[in-house]
DNA sequence: CTGTTAGCGCATTCAG
DNA sequence: CTGAATGCGCTAACAG
């Protein structure tokens, strides 16, 4: 294992010096010296011990982006967003997958913090479970108390700066959309009950109708996943037009249908959340509320590494869905 | 920010005591001067630095995952399954992303090293590129030779541990299950020419192809994306059967069939390869040769850790694809 | 079982 | 511009 010191005894300069050219120092060091430095650390194959960079600088280049799970898209987009600005930066992403299991999310906050990491991204929709809530607020507490910095995607509920996508917006401006095209008696496949985000999606949603005059919509819960989609779909009864709160369980809800002879859009209309890239080429294509995923991820990230916070209110951006209507809903006239 | 001598401090012990409670120590600590310890730790909200850790210990609890394309669902599988067993061991993962830049590759392999991380995987096709390989095998020596565990899922081509796909052997008999459908005139959507697994792909097909005495499929190359595969199909002439090298190309070929009014089935029949599980429930559902990557992305971590590989020869496992017959296909009366 | 001590590799004062 | 010395927080002998 090569270190600076032998570095800087092959190319005849002192620690220091060497230090200063291999690394990032704002010192200047004569160019003959800069060059035997360089030189002596190609032919060594020097690599810097980060470790010991961390510890003597008391700060590290990696951030900790914390999901729920990576094989979900709208989380591979997020990650991916967040890694972008991460790279331009000349940061590490650590990532850590929770499959929704909020101990472990608290777990890794607490693992992050002791890796020291420059920040940490929460992604993912925060459950209705004070005591959980609580406790991994503690834990951010403490990892603030050291000058970490955190940010999250999505509700704006643990006092970090935070891009909190519309859910309750999108939901029930797709609702006036829906009801635009003559739809009047809706289902919704509302996803678990303590999920906040669809929880959000529901209210906006129902919300929306009740401002319309409209009756109420079915609920069916469930996972919040492509087999969520499927089960909660063969639950409705009586709708001409089914909301599904995310895009996968939307898919699922299509197989459903499918599989049972039951055409969409000509006999039911179905419609999703997030506009998931991938699923894009879908048949029927997908109407949806469009979130621009990977650009949230990367605002969290700029957010949480923006050092213009000190001691102020934590920042809430909000960025509003898009509807986008496609193939899986049709209008309907006025006979239904 | 509170350090170990603190709690020590506050406990009323010894620096070392302290450290073998809260770490994991073999040896063993009295009980009351553990519940101290332990107490104080969690009074004073103690986190271990990880990197005094490492740098004291030599060793770090870090993997790294190079990926070219985390919202790649192929890559998304492969980091999931890495990172189910990197959880199991208590491992966190930094996560890098190429996109697609082979000189990125090469940085974040130095990067990783830097880090001092434990093993690092590589996932991807390599590149038919000698001098690239080179200057990354180059790396990944230097890497090695302090003591880094590597290894990789693609091609055997870097003498590290890897799990290779049967790339080749899956699209040969895919070749053949398409055959015996009846199809005799092929295209197949081939992807970048020095993509060596869309070279092996490709030569498997049109091997089994020759060796059933069938003409040579039309080749169109193309972006190994969703975006390849939609303007490589525009470019397929006289065929029966196509044939992606990808399932995401795959995607992109049936929307570009469907916008030109071509369908499928009945019109061309359309196979994939990998079976993405974001892309099941596709109309029509996709033919394609189904890779285990999840369990492949565990398995390659298991090998970079196993430390049964002193001085003996990388291990290289194969894994086999399965072809899945599906609606995206259709059989053929002789007379096509 | 417990405490003392000597580094791990590097950044950074502080002199020169 | 360059070098010598100190310490970052923790682990691992070693001694008791």
């Amino acid at each position: 294992m090569v270190t600076l010191e032998d570095v800087a005894r092959h190319a005849g300069v002192s620690l220091a010096t060497a230090s200063r050219v291999l690394n990032g120092s704002t010192r200047q060091v004569g160019a003959s010296l800069r060059a035997r430095v360089e030189q002596a650390a190609q032919q060594l194959g020097y690599r810097t011990n980060v470790a010991a960079q961390t510890l003597a600088r008391g700060a590290s280049n990696v951030v900790g982006l914390v999901v729920h799970d990576l094989t979900d898209p709208y989380f591979a987009a997020l990650a991916d967003g967040a890694m972008r600005v991460a790279e331009d930066q000349g940061l590490m992403v650590m990532v850590a997958t929770t499959h929704r299991d909020p101990e472990r999310e608290i777990a890794y906050v607490a693992t992050l913090n002791a890796q020291r990491v420059r920040a940490v991204l929460l992604a993912g929709s925060r459950i209705a479970n004070p005591g959980v809530t609580r406790r991994l607020r503690e834990e951010l507490d403490r990892y603030r108390a050291t000058g970490g910095r955190i940010a999250c995607v999505g509700q704006d509920l643990l006092g970090a700066d935070t891009v909190a996508p519309g859910n309750a917006e999108g939901a029930a401006e797709l609702a006036r959309a829906l009801a635009g095209l003559g739809h009047r008696r809706f289902a919704v496949l509302a996803g678990p009950p303590w999920l906040i985000t669809a929880q959000d999606r529901v209210s906006g949603f129902t919300g929306a109708l009740a401002e319309l005059g409209l009756p109420a919509p079915q609920l069916v819960h469930g996972t919040f996943d492509r087999d969520g989609g499927y089960g909660a779909a063969a639950e409705v009864t009586d709708a001409t037009c089914v909301f599904a709160v995310n895009d996968v369980m939307a898919v699922g809800a299509l197989a459903s249908f499918r599989d049972r002879g039951i055409r969409v859009p000509e006999d039911v209309s179905v419609a999703g959340f997030d506009d998931i890239a991938t699923l894009r080429d879908l048949v029927p294509s997908l109407t949806t509320v469009r979130l621009p995923l990977s650009d949230m991820g990367a605002r969290a990230l700029e957010l949480a590494l923006d050092p213009s916070e000190e001691a102020r209110e934590p920042r809430v951006e909000r960025v509003s869905g898009e509807v986008v209507l496609r193939g899986s809903t049709r209008g309907l006239t006025p006979e239904g």
